[in-house]
DNA sequence: TTGTAAGCGTTATCAA
DNA sequence: TTGATAACGCTTACAA
């Protein structure tokens, strides 16, 4: 690989010129652009983004730390991410921490080690003292999905308190009085906090809560799976099940199908998320809209304007969640 | 941030000797080492990995490109290869190339530029030839989920062909002669192996090919609703349809049952990948597997052995597809 | 407009 | 076992 020196003896220039060259400094004249242009080419030059990005201590890359790199929501999220910064010539280093306390904290001091310019992370295992910490050192962290208090201007996140009640309201205003709910792991933010809108729903209509119609299960097709086999061997009764996000009722809907429970017929049932399968299951998943996309985009609009210093007109922290109305809730039977 | 120079001199030690710490290298007195971590940890000192990989020229970090971030197939792929990587200490580092030659070799410039030691990379719009050159470039690149011929060595692939022409016997063999394909985009080279997979087994079969009933879309949903309306709105008749990719397959399902056809009993679907939802798809969706979380690991133990030289008993450079029958196909009526 | 030279934070080669 | 010191490839004052 040629190095900036070859190019600038080649072009008979010193290295300072070159590096203009490179950084589109106007104070080049043409007639010297052009000779360490030609020269670049010929000696098919690429700039080692390493050694500038220690020289200038702006790597011009954004850290992005997911709990998993596949499933729909984090697929929608790093998208969101990635596509609003490449745009902007900025670009992302991605690792996992597969929500486990250790390594959600191994990811960020890589990303740090990185010398990336900021960090867009997606964390559910690490603590709110941890994230304050975070937030205080040297680099810029944006935090999606999830809200801290205290951290306003670093978090952007939905109100998943408002979007379990919907949810559950769904299957109340069809007159469904025995609900049945499956939550995703209690130690997730945004998994506690739709159960908190979950009870807060019953409670407003007067629905008594039934711990026996509650399974705490994973955000995972397995979770919901398992949770309906648990309410169906334990012999509940209910007509409706509010799930904690789609892969959940996706799992639901294959076990009800197994025991040959006829959908939505026999169970009314609602999801969370509005992942793109929602609208491929059958029936079509109600849901909540959860505009994980969209607010990935906005913590990259949030690093463009604080860090690269881009005007960025608006930006919006806080989310709020909507109703999707499909076709897999019907009025109970009465 | 704290640097080697401050942890040097407040242990009293040199910066070699530093150096020397943090790369665990064994000739470092207990003592002196000692002294060394304990003024890291009152520094909290925390290595540049950038001036690391300078000095050193090597980054520990593999570039990874993909065509999109989001979607089950890129998914898998990701987290495949992530884990692998990860489980050795090594990182990743991923960008996208869109399916658009030039956003692929951006991509590429873009990981080539950061000191990688090695790429990972799927490409769909780039060509033989490029690849072939970008291979005998200085830094190791592997292809995942593609053959190209001369770089066997770097090429970790599924047998399309095969695959195309599993899924076509799968429908002929329950009795269907009508059978319809929806197709990828035709510049991909996998959309492509598989049509091919698809015409031989109407060949074999006997079964002529009849251009009426293939449309070429593209590998989402969207192309597969677009597929069936348009054979629907043509008035084609057939009992069958095959799929280049799962997504396919449920945009069919999607627009057959707005158009109250029942499935599988009007119309048997096969898919192609073994996509995570396509087993909550309704019917479970029959399909060939594609291994593509089983390439990605593989393409990373390639690097692991390759590049860092570990020892890695065999390397799968061929997968074959295999069937993954589920209820999306039924005997055709006589 | 161009060049000189001092960093950026490490590693690695020699000596000691 | 340790320590100087020269790279690594680039950016960026400062000078010219």
């Amino acid at each position: 690989m040629s190095t900036i020196y070859e190019v600038a003896k080649l072009a008979g220039v010193s290295l300072a010129t070159v590096s203009r060259v490179t950084n589109k400094n106007p104070r080049v004249s043409n007639k010297t652009r052009q000779k360490v242009v030609d020269a670049m080419n010929t000696l098919g030059y690429r700039p080692n983004a390493i050694a500038q990005s220690l020289a200038s201590s702006c790597s011009n890359s954004v850290g992005i730390l997911v709990s998993e790199l596949h499933g729909a929501f984090f697929g929608e999220m790093m998208a969101g991410i990635e596509s609003e910064l490449r745009e902007a010539g900025k670009h992302v280093i991605i690792t996992t921490g597969h929500s486990e306390e250790e390594k959600e904290k191994q990811g960020i001091e890589f990303l740090l080690q990185r010398n990336c310019d900021a960090l867009i992370i997606h964390v559910e295992a690490v603590n709110d003292d941890y994230l304050k910490q975070l937030c205080q050192g040297d680099i810029p962290v944006y935090i999606v999905s999830r809200y801290v208090d205290g951290l306003n201007e670093n978090c952007i996140s939905l109100d998943n308190e408002l979007g379990g009640y919907l949810a559950t309201e769904q299957v109340i205003q069809q007159g469904h009085k025995d609900i049945a709910y499956i939550a995703g792991q209690q130690f997730k933010p945004d998994a506690k906090d739709r159960v908190a809108g979950h009870k807060r729903a019953l409670n407003r209509y007067n629905i008594p809560f039934n711990k026996r119609l509650f399974y705490v299960g994973d955000f995972y097709e397995i979770g919901g799976y398992n949770g309906m086999k648990h309410f169906i061997e334990q012999q509940e009764k209910f007509t409706a099940i509010v799930c904690a996000n789609d892969e959940i009722a996706s799992g639901v809907m294959d076990y009800a199908r197994e025991q040959g429970i006829n959908l939505p017929d026999e169970l009314s049932i609602v999801g969370f998320d509005n992942s793109i399968f929602a609208q491929y299951l059958y029936p079509k998943l109600t849901t909540i809209n959860n505009p994980v996309g969209e607010m990935g985009r906005m913590a990259a609009k949030l690093v463009l304007r604080n860090v690269y210093q881009q005007r960025i007109p608006t930006i919006t922290f806080a989310f709020q969640p909507s109703v999707v109305s499909r076709n897999s809730i019907t009025k109970v039977n009465v």
